[in-house]
DNA sequence: ACGATAGCCTGATAGC
DNA sequence: TGCTATCAGGCTATCG
């Protein structure tokens, strides 16, 4: 499941990958995939544009194109990226490629079909959905403790919902949000705006770490997850309590729970995570 | 306005 | 080559 450190670590990769080479032709197998423009449009303006640079916002990714076009990809579960010469069988699930006029190709494979591409003007971005309901990103510097406690003080959600809420902060998705309220020492039920300055400070603080941790280790590989080079992430290695219930807690030892919070499959310790 | 929830989709797995 | 129900979850639409 791509959430912030595996979408940046693809960006990473990809970029090694792509940078500066142009698209000759678009081939879309699965129409859905592409929600604006029309699939028609989608495909002539594409030809001809070159990659300038990949950014990321959130879980989105941002391919800068020339032109002062942008081509916004969001992998959901299990999207993947790869670079391919284009003698190179397609694989099943393959629903998008972006032919290069080098010989290679862009193929975007995705086996649940629930990721989404739209293509717009660099300055609609951050005007226009899917990017202008973002919250901030988890490691600008104007997202601060302090603005990070105002907004759950007005959350009559529970934490986990909250953390999950990408106007909240952007990025954190199921696994990371688990992992943070675990060293946060924080149960997933709890109310937002119940928490105490200094329990959302913590918060605020291990999203940060975490996130930082996982992209250090090249992203978590719990599923399907692999980066633009096809290699897989290693801070599954890491994790405290995401899919470890029925093992001990590696802190205090007690049995790891799994739940449902947020309609999310939750793991947590009951001793070390205070209600 | 906000919170909660169904639906999208396929493959892995558990249970019978 | 056993079959079926359940689960995985990010985001959007919809409902209350």
């Amino acid at each position: 499941m791509p959430e912030l450190p595996e979408v940046e670590t693809v960006r990473q990769t990809l970029t090694q990958l792509v940078l500066n080479k142009t698209i000759k032709e678009v081939k879309v197998s699965l129409p859905r995939i592409v929600r604006s423009p029309l699939l028609e449009d989608f495909e002539n303006i594409l030809p001809g544009k070159s990659i300038t640079a990949i950014d990321r916002r959130g879980k989105f990714l941002l391919f800068r194109l020339s032109g002062g076009w942008t081509l916004i990809s969001h992998l959901r579960m299990e999207g993947n990226y790869g670079v391919f010469a284009s003698s190179e069988p397609v694989v099943k699930h393959t629903h998008v490629i972006f032919v290069f006029d080098d010989g290679t190709e862009l193929r975007y494979r995705d086996v649940r079909q629930f990721g989404t591409m739209d293509l717009m003007k660099t300055d609609e971005v951050d005007n226009r959905p899917p990017i202008n309901k973002l919250g901030p990103e988890p490691f600008a510097e104007d997202w601060t403790s302090d603005v990070f406690y105002k907004k759950l003080k007005s959350k009559k959600k529970n934490i986990k919902a909250a953390l999950l809420d990408q106007e909240v902060v952007a990025g954190v998705g199921n696994i990371y949000a688990d992992e943070i309220l675990f060293r946060s020492k924080v149960a997933p039920m709890v109310v937002a705006a119940d928490l105490s300055k200094q329990k959302a400070k913590s918060i605020y603080e291990n999203t940060k770490q975490v996130l930082a941790e996982a992209i250090e280790a090249g992203g978590s590989s719990v599923k399907s997850y692999v980066n633009g080079q096809g290699k897989m992430g290693m801070f599954q290695q890491q994790l405290f309590v995401y899919q470890k219930h029925g093992q001990p807690c590696t802190v205090c030892g007690r049995e790891i729970l799994k739940t449902r919070v947020a309609g999310r499959g939750t793991h947590y310790c009951s001793k070390c995570q205070k209600s």
